[in-house]
Formats: structure tokens, sequence, C-alpha cells
DNA sequence: TAAAAAATTGACTTGACATTCAAAAATTGA
DNA sequence: TCAATTTTTGAATGTCAAGTCAATTTTTTA
């Protein structure tokens, strides 16, 4: 990659990265290119150098997000743990992770009212590769005897929903810091498959 | 209430049940007033000489939602049932009604892009009186020995978690009648509060 | 340093949709 | 029946924000 390649490709992660604070703030409906823009001191027209059109700037950002994330289940499995330690571990990594990244987890809630088939179809993919990976995880503790659970994909659907509602409530525990509360609610999903 | 205040508050509904259909499959941002209008075989401009616009119209679908979620408690709490008997026919309760409703519960995920802070004040109101009724449900079963939760809060919020998520993946499952799935769902959040 | 390439600007176009409203149609009740 | 009231209509209005683009500025590179 060339060295102007390379600052091109910084330029989009900041713009992503600033999108992503606005849309935070304002959700993708009351987000206007013009306050992306404005946050970073440039103007619209300058983003439309860089990205398509609004659509596909948080588009990129969402799948950022899921790549990333896939990454961090990565970053734990490589560790010497039990399958329950594991299993714990991405369930904390995920949570502190959407509360960082609040925005682009609330904009997975109604997909299909912003993304094109298309690009619902990449982020479906995506989805589907990270919740294989619970699923393995699921599986190995089962094999070990830590959980107990019949219908993996229901019991994992089931986690994933606990784990991705926190952004809507975080708030409301608002003296705890993101790790505390991250550790909290990892203790009361685990329920859901332990033995 | 007078014939006629019956009659515009029957047409009212009628409007209230096509939105909900309408916007189960578009979303807020995607449906637009002649969308609903269209549904019901009326134009648009009759829908403003009922509710006094979009934003009005799908706040009181809202509000429709969330009363009748209440309602849904207070019929099972008033059975002869355990604690935890309750609580889980409450959760089951809550997972039928919310893919039959599917639209209004999507709603639910991002309700500040789309309400006053008038109405948000309402939303959440309503949204804490059911939150209660779960606390409540709980704190009894802690009491009777069935259940173990040290953080009644958290705990709650972790299992409205996994069931607001439903509406998400259940079509995944599709063989499943909503019965069944509720029923498969119902067990393994159960395990978020028991012993 | 000067030509070429990359990046930025902001005024302009465009389309979509919520909302309004005066006129027309339908309903009611005396 | 017919006047009063309620309800519906659809054309007109206004707003808002996405996206375009020719001109300008900045940066690169030779």
């Amino acid at each position: 990659m060339s060295l102007m390649e390379r600052k091109t490709a910084e330029k989009k992660n900041k713009i992503l990265n600033s999108a992503l604070i606005v849309l935070a703030e304002k959700g993708y409906h009351g987000t206007t290119m013009e306050d992306i823009a404005n946050h970073l001191l440039m103007t619209k027209g300058s983003l439309y150098y860089y990205f398509k059109g609004k659509q596909d700037l948080v588009f990129q950002s969402q799948i950022r997000i899921l790549k990333q994330s896939i990454e961090n289940v990565k970053s734990v499995n490589q560790q010497e743990l039990t399958s329950e330690e594991k299993l714990a571990g991405v369930i904390r990594k995920h949570i502190e992770y959407s509360l960082r990244e609040k925005a682009g987890f609330l904009l997975m809630a109604n997909p299909t009212e912003i993304f094109s088939e298309t690009q619902l179809t990449e982020i479906y993919h995506l989805r589907e590769a990270y919740a294989a990976c619970y699923d393995e995880l699921i599986e190995a503790g089962v094999k070990a005897g830590d959980f107990k659970v019949e219908n993996i994909p229901v019991a994992r659907n089931v986690l994933l929903g606990a784990m991705n509602w926190v952004t809507q409530w975080y708030s409301e525990e608002g003296a705890l810091s993101i790790e505390a509360f991250a550790q909290l609610v990892t203790d009361y999903t685990m329920r859901i498959v332990k033995k």
C-alpha cells in the first residue's frame, strides 16, 4: 500500500470514528451528512470524495464493528483458558466493546431500515460467523461438562439478546464503570448455559 | 361515551392496527403516511383528522402496546401459581405478544430517534411500571427459595434483553409455532434467575 | 519551482414526504 | 327531506437533507 493510499485509509477511518460519535447521539435518521462533516471541521462535499453516500458510510462503519467483534473473540480464544472462562471472557469483551461503540450496536437493531439487500447479505454473513464462534464455545463447554444446553442456536440467541440489549440500559446503572458493569452482566448471562 | 365517540375510537383503533402492520414491514422511517392510508383504502389527508401527525400516530400505538403488556402481566398474576410459574408465564406471554406485534416492539429499540421529550417521559414511565412487575415477581421467587438473584435490576434487565431480542431472530427458527418457540425461549431465559 | 494530481469547497439541484386546507361527499338527526 | 355536522379528498405548500459538480485550494512529485 502506497503512502497516499494509507493516508486515504486513515482519513476514512477518522471519518468513520467521527460518524459513530455523531450517530450515537442522534441515530441514523437524525444524523445529516453535514453533522458528520462539521464534527470533523469539514464540509459535507468532501465526505462524498471518500464515501459513495450516507448509506455507504454507515455500512462501512457497521462492517468494521462486526469484523472487530470477530477479532475480539479470536484474541480471547487463543488464551489458555477453560471453555467456561473463554465464553465468559468473550461475553465481557462484547459488552465492553458494545458500550464503547454504542451507536454501531444500536444500528444493528433495525438493519433492514437502513441497508440495501446486498449490504444486508454481507452483514448477515458476518453475523453468522460471529454467532458460530459462540456456538463452538458453547459446544466445547457442553463436552467439558460445564454447560447444559440441548438447543445451542436458541441458547446462543438468548445469550446474544441479553448482551446486545445492554446499550439500552447501561446508563441507568450510572455509578458503575464499563468494566464492573460488564462483569456483573456476564455473571447473569452465563447462567443461560451453565449446568 | 356517545355512539359517535365510540365510532371515532374504533376508527382510531383500526388505523393503529393498520399502521402497526405497515410499520412491521418498513419500519418507522420507511413508512409514509400514504402507505398507512393506502393500506386502509383511505387517503393520507383523513389520517390527520384522527391524529395530529405521524409521530403522534406512532406514539399512540406504542402506548397501547405498553399498556397491553402491563395488562398481560396482571392477567397472569391473578392466577393461582407459584412465583416461578408466574414469572415463566409472564415471559411466555411477553414473547408471544412481541412476535405478534413485531413492529411495535422493534420501534422500542430506538425511541429517542422518533419521539419528543414529553412522549419519551410517558413511555419511560410505562416501561418502569412494566419493569417493576418483573422485579416483584423475581423478589417473590427469591423469598420462596426458587430463585437466586443478588442484584434484581440487573438480572431483570438481562432477562428483558433476552426477551426483547427475539423479534430479531424468530424467523430463523421458521419451523416452530410462536407458542412452541416462546416456550423454548422461556426455558432458557428462566435460567437467569433460577437457583 | 512548476506542472500534475489530490482534496476541498459551497452553492445548486432534486426528490421525497409531512402537513395544510378549502371544497366536496357522506352521515346524522330533527 | 334538508340543514347541520362529520368525514374525506387531493391538490398545493413547505421543509429538509441527500447528492452533484465546476471551480478553487492544497499537496505531491519530478
